[in-house]
DNA sequence: TCATTCAGGTGTACTTTTTACACTTCTAAC
DNA sequence: GTTAGAAGTGTAAAAAGTACACCTGAATGA
């Protein structure tokens, strides 16, 4: 079966970097290919935008069917079309990332999902295709939003502690912060509010937990 | 002739919204379409991705084509795929800005540039598909890049005056910027000096020319 | 040629925001 | 019960941003 068209087409793909916090350092989630091209490599999850499939749902399709993740936030990074970006054929990549909360997800063996595994960001095996040039992007891109987002917010889940909390701002700027600083921050951000808990068991002082005053407008805050 | 391929594809194509600013107003360049769908609706010049083709090469291509406009700074703004968008197939559209300086573009009466004209951006007719949600985004991507990047001297050539420059922030913003405070902030960007002319002729005081000092690093300087 | 109009050009005081900085409290572990 | 480790808290200095008014000089036209 083939598909006709009275003019020649690019391929079109959704390719999506999720990035997590693991051990007090940013991941990112790749899955190991298996056919070629680059076989072998690791790669950014993604792939082929089905017939009147919008681009989102695409993103999140490849994204269940390869890694078993479902139902995290997508934000559009950017559009790649460079010719030569895939050695077969013209591909254009519309590019997504997605932010999911610390230790949050475990990795469901699905038929696809096998091979998905998280790698920190500083510590990346050579990619397949330009991955390498996305991830670059979508970790700028991540970097700038944190100073005029609440994009933080997405790598946490309620029931946090303003440690917590500054600690993935840290990671994300890769940079300490001043304790007192950071509190008179997120107190004029107005979005966090006391859960009325305490987090023990760890070592030192037990820290009062938090969670979004209003979870659903979590955006452009500032 | 047609093309075919294993799996179904979408078309792919660019569309480039054009900004300048005209009498004072923010202006943006629409081309009367001749064909269905939207036949006699003013749209965004843009059209297919060709085999092979960069995607900026594309929109560049597009816009001489149908506007006789060459050699634009181009960015990139977002991609909008919704199915239906397109009444007649699923097209995928690369969406990109451009900066041109005022005043300083005559449309070239090319086999596809008789019906390209500038609209205030304010008062524009109808448009085609989704333009005015692309048109709309670009908006608002404009006014937002104006804090922290220096996207407004795109609009200007060199020898400009700091009223002109003024007037540029202003019209974007759509407010009243105090004059002493402006002059201040150009000052404290250090991209512009002291051209040595002074433009004579019109009502008032003749003022200082300036021009860019590194014309070439033009972005993110803040 | 003198008066009027109009845009250019300049500095300072006040407010707000950002930054730097050190000690006490409480819990768990030894 | 001593130690180690994170939580929690306020103030002063610096920097950035904002508000504000008058004089200059060129062109116009009475």
């Amino acid at each position: 079966m083939s598909f006709c068209y009275a003019y020649p087409r690019p391929a079109v793909t959704t390719d999506i970097a999720v990035f997590t916090i693991r051990n007090q350092r940013l991941s990112v989630l790749l899955i190991e290919r298996g056919g070629d091209p680059f076989c072998g490599y690791w790669a950014l999850p993604g792939g082929f935008v089905e017939p009147d499939e919008a681009l989102e749902t695409c993103a999140l399709r490849e994204l269940e069917e390869e890694t078993g993740i479902t139902g995290v936030w997508l934000e559009q990074l950017y559009t790649f079309g460079t010719p030569g970006r895939d050695p077969r054929q013209h591909v254009i990549t519309v590019a997504y990332f997605a932010l999911v909360p610390m230790e949050s997800l475990v990795l469901k063996a699905g038929s696809d999902a096998n091979d998905a595994q998280w790698f920190y960001i500083d510590d990346l095996p050579k990619l397949a295709f330009d991955h390498q040039d996305i991830l670059d992007l979508a970790r700028h891109r991540l970097r700038a939003k944190l100073d005029y987002s609440t994009l933080a917010f997405r790598f946490i889940r309620d029931n946090f502690t303003l440690g917590e909390l500054q600690s993935v701002y840290e990671i994300i700027r890769g940079e300490a912060l001043d304790k007192r600083n950071f509190r008179k921050f997120v107190k004029s951000l107005g979005l966090v509010e006391d859960a009325g808990y305490f987090k023990q068991g760890g070592p030192g002082k037990a820290a009062r937990l938090y969670r979004l005053a209003c979870p659903d407008q979590l955006y452009y805050t500032r």
